[in-house]
DNA sequence: AAAGTGCACAACCGCCTCCAC
DNA sequence: TGTGGAGGCGGTTGTGCACTT
């Protein structure tokens, strides 16, 4: 036996609302509240599931709820709670007022975590590709190192070349900012293709790959990504997309910054867990200075000459993969939440 | 102008959790 | 303590619109 289905199928309307249905299903919740969803459609006289009901009253009718674009701000902690809690909606979304976890979800979907993939990121983990590649590679023989580079080439080749060839326009830096011009204008140059040689930029990406992950992790440093973004290596000895990504994504992207928080369990080859942050902990033992996690206002940069704006680049670098903070800074109200 | 493609968002599905009994 | 129902949640799908070819 299969599970009770919450309503009877044949008897109830699908597919979208139309506004006689809204203002029914609306002027009946102004009226008598939302106590019993099962009861609600009958009484409002809806053909529909309650949980139909819920749904469009949740994500759609309820008054207080905020529809439009999405706020800058408003990405930022999408970003920074994804990265401590994952894909619990609701619970971001409790942090958004006016915003659903449909919502929520939705623009993560369509948005941010193309957003991120644009920046070298990964979104489920929130660490550069390249780390995660080098990670995979610390615990795999030479001759199968080799191999994972091919098969990273494979999972990547196509949303890469997406990324590079339509989504040019992600990259562009604010208007104002020939500095940043600069250092985009590399990145751009390197990764970019014509449209006629897609092949070689699939050989540079690979190349860069390989050396991203070849990059022994006892030389000098345990991360072969702090070694490839942070120490200035020259380009032509981090040539790979996520040294030059790296490097340009902090100092380009002002409009919308993330900033790649260090976990602390780096170099034992071991994922990145949620439950690492307790509850009550702001995972911060560096008082008083500037943080990775912490959210940067836009307005922190836009002010200054451009020396200024290549300095913070390079200070960036340093915030970004030399910090000793295992996690984001959070607010009290919301490390209180218990996260299991 | 028409067809194809991609994107954003609404809605659905099924599992999970909570709670009353 | 076990059970069943309601609500909550996250993943997935459907649909309409905009843009491109």
């Amino acid at each position: 036996m299969g599970r009770i289905p919450c309503c009877e199928k044949e008897s109830v309307k699908r597919g979208q609302w139309t506004p006689e249905e809204d203002n029914k299903l609306a002027s009946y919740i102004a009226q008598h509240g939302t106590k019993n969803w099962r009861l609600i459609p009958k009484n409002a006289g809806l053909q529909r599931c309650g949980k139909s009901c819920r749904l469009r009253w949740t994500n759609y009718l309820r008054p207080d709820l905020k529809h439009g674009e999405f706020a800058e701000a408003e990405e930022q902690i999408i970003v920074k709670l994804h990265s401590v809690v994952g894909n619990r909606w609701s619970l971001i979304a409790a942090q958004l007022p006016g915003r659903t976890d449909n919502d929520v979800k939705n623009h993560w979907n369509t948005k941010l975590k193309k957003k991120l993939s644009g920046m070298g990121i990964d979104p489920v983990t929130h660490k550069p590709f390249s780390h995660l590649m080098a990670e995979i590679a610390t615990t795999l023989a030479p001759p199968q190192v080799a191999h994972l580079a091919e098969a990273a080439l494979g999972c990547f080749k196509d949303e890469m070349l997406h990324l590079l060839t339509k989504k040019r326009i992600d990259f562009s830096p604010p208007s104002g900012s020939s500095t940043q011009h600069m250092i985009m204008d590399t990145a751009v140059q390197n990764f970019i293709p014509s449209d006629d040689n897609n092949d070689r930029t699939i050989q540079r990406i690979k190349l860069g790959l390989s050396r991203a992950i070849m990059q022994d992790p006892n030389n000098g440093s345990d991360k072969s990504w702090d070694v490839m973004m942070s120490s200035g290596l020259a380009d032509h000895q981090v040539d790979g997309f996520a040294g030059t990504m790296g490097r340009t994504y902090q100092a380009v992207v002002d409009e919308f910054r993330y900033d790649v928080p260090n976990y602390g369990n780096e170099g034992e080859g071991s994922g990145w867990s949620p439950s690492m942050c307790t509850a009550g902990s702001t995972c911060n033992d560096v008082p008083g200075e500037q943080l990775p996690g912490q959210l940067h206002e836009k307005g922190d940069e836009d002010e200054g000459d451009e020396e200024e704006i290549a300095k913070d680049a390079r200070k960036g670098d340093e915030m970004l993969f030399g910090s000793e903070c295992m996690l984001w800074d959070l607010p009290d109200d919301l490390t209180r939440i218990p996260i299991v």
